[in-house]
DNA sequence: CGGACAAGCTGA
DNA sequence: CAGCTTGTCCGG
């Protein structure tokens, strides 16, 4: 008899089931993990092993498992989902596909060797990287332009690692040079049977879901980046359940970025290197002070900037635009949209709401004039952007957005675009935030230290100081610590900042936080109630924002809390 | 989630 | 009251 857990997120429950004797493989036998198909209440659905020799309670039929499938996770993952779940305040069945292989997997491999290509380079570990993993637990500050493969090549050295990057890209490039290196590697998610079977492990976000044999040491590279949080609920972190893992399995935990976030900073040590090392990785900055120019004839572009495009060599500009469009006209009529109130040129932040920039009025997106509901973008910011430039520069300027990514972008020396470029682009003499104020002042607890990670992403393109790259920053707040920090090249002054304001203002990790929105909402939120340590604050367009002292408080209170029937999304960590 | 079944609605 | 829709329950 065994326990399964069937894929039906909706269901979150486990039923037993007889294992026919036909079905157990020949020599072997049905392990906790693996992948079965079960008949429940009249269709047949995947599920998971979850425990195995289990006596059903009385009075149930039993029934038998139609198939047993192939491996899955392991008892220790299946038992980190159900950690997960609690923290994230979902169910433990995204957790446990993520933890699973795509396809399915009968039996697993011999642990991985060295790739066996040529003579393997013997594993030469860097001092610093391996005092770091000498630790339990460490923060290591790394300067953009700092290759943190001595970190990657530490932990292999340990043993089996599991290794997180942002983007795949960057992973299947790692793997590459360890194989090289001569460390069995595993590429998350296309060799889950290698990994399972006994390997270092490199991968993206659902990577912190690998399966490992033996687990070692634990790396995050560039700890700070969004991308290692989920985006659906349940809203999980990957940052967080690699250490969670870590700490499980007892091995050390490494977290390495450009520029730390507080909470890595507040979880371990943080390693920072010498003023030197760090001023020579990052690039040099010319800070334009926009008040200083005449407030008339000030464009996107400063007089410095149009200077620097004049020199040799890739420039890309950054604009990231807040809101869809800057000027709106009908679709059917060519009216111009505008205010109701006061005349002046409205804007679309949001798909369906029209807002005004000069008096903050509102209305649904519809022509005034003949009420047609189909609005066209006259002004989209980059593309005047784009157009600006190539006038100023004389030759073509190439738009890139997140709509580009994954195409081949045409050969070109000035590239402008929203953040997406400094994806897109593999290289620069100058990155010019046109517009950085817009990154200073997004009104985002965040703000800040996002705005650092833009500027460190840009800084990879461009290099360290002796390279001879330019890092233009163009704002009317050039005493702002961002702009100070990366003058300076210590990002350790946004952390001092934004550490007293997060505190002053009870932001994290000063706080856990959550977001309840949807239809049942509000009956969840009722029936919450007001446990000690969590403050319901809301609601604001129909969603509540929970705060408490920590995530064990809140997290309690929202595992204690019985979800309502209805349309319901419970958003912990949500980083608005 | 989605099948089973009950209760409710409609039209002859 | 058949035939259909809508709602609620619950799964081994």
């Amino acid at each position: 008899m065994v326990r399964v857990l069937p894929d039906v997120p909706a269901i979150d429950r486990e039923f037993d089931y007889a294992v026919p004797d036909r079905l157990v493989p020949p020599g072997g036998s049905v392990l906790v993990g693996d992948v079965v198909r079960v008949d429940l209440h009249g269709r047949r659905v995947g599920g998971w092993v979850t425990a195995v020799g289990v006596e059903p309670p009385a009075g149930v039929t039993v029934r038998p498992v139609a198939k047993v499938s192939g491996r899955g996770p392991s008892a220790e993952l299946l038992d980190l989902a159900g950690w997960a779940a609690w923290r994230w305040a979902g169910r433990r069945v995204p957790f446990v596909r993520t933890a699973s292989p795509e396809r399915v997997v009968a039996r697993l491999p011999r642990a991985a060797a060295g790739s066996g290509q040529g003579a393997p380079v013997p594993v030469v570990v860097d001092d610093v990287a391996r005092d770091a993993f000498a630790r339990p637990r460490a923060v290591v500050r790394l300067p953009p332009a700092a290759d943190p493969f001595p970190y990657v090549l530490a932990a292999a050295a340990l043993g089996n690692a599991l290794i997180l990057t942002p983007a795949l890209g960057a992973a299947r490039a790692l793997g590459v040079r360890l194989r090289r290196a001569g460390v069995g590697v595993a590429l998350l998610p296309r060799d889950w049977a290698v990994a399972a079977g006994g390997a270092t492990v490199v991968g993206a976000r659902a990577a912190a879901w690998a399966p490992m044999e033996g687990l070692a040491a634990v790396l995050v590279l560039d700890e700070h980046d969004e991308g290692y949080q989920e985006e659906r609920t349940p809203t999980w972190h990957a940052r967080e359940v690699v250490v969670e893992r870590a700490r499980r399995a007892g091995v050390p935990c490494v977290l390495v970025s450009p520029c730390p976030t507080l909470e890595a900073q507040a979880w371990g040590p943080l390693l920072a290197p010498s003023r030197q090392a760090e001023r020579a990785g990052w690039p040099v900055v010319d800070v334009v002070d926009r008040r200083q120019e005449d407030p008339g004839r000030a464009g996107l572009y400063s007089p410095l900037l149009v200077e620097r495009l004049r020199g040799a060599g890739r420039v890309v500009c950054v604009l990231n635009r807040a809101g869809r469009s800057r000027l709106l006209a009908c679709a059917r009529c060519g009216e111009l949209a505008r205010c109701e109130a006061c005349g002046a040129s409205v804007g679309q932040e949001e798909p369906g709401t029209l807002r005004c920039r000069s008096c903050a009025t509102e209305r649904p997106a519809l022509c005034l004039a003949c009420h047609a509901t189909v609005l066209k973008n006259l002004r989209a910011g980059i593309s005047r952007a784009r157009e600006e430039l190539e006038a100023l520069a004389g030759e073509p300027v190439v738009e890139v957005s997140a709509s580009t990514a994954g195409t081949d972008l045409p050969a070109a020396r000035v590239y402008v675009g929203t953040e997406a470029v400094l994806h897109q682009v593999p290289d620069a003499a100058v990155v010019a935030f046109l517009d950085l104020d817009q990154e200073l002042l997004a009104p985002r607890y965040r703000a800040a230290e996002q705005a650092l990670a833009l500027i460190a992403r840009a800084a990879r393109l461009l290099g360290g100081r002796a390279g001879g790259g330019r890092l233009v920053l163009q704002t009317r707040l050039p005493q702002h610590e961002v702009v100070a920090a990366a003058l300076h090249a210590d990002p350790g002054r946004v952390a001092a900042a934004d550490r007293e304001r997060r505190r002053a203002l009870g932001n994290p990790p000063f706080s856990a936080t959550a977001t309840v929105s949807g239809a049942a909402a509000e009956a969840y939120v009722a029936a919450l109630g007001t446990p000690p340590g969590v403050d319901v604050l809301g609601p604001r367009d129909g969603a509540w924002l929970l705060r408490a002292t920590d995530h064990r408080t809140l997290c309690d209170a929202l595992a204690a809390t019985t979800r309502p029937p209805g349309r319901l999304r419970v958003a912990v960590d949500p980083l608005r």
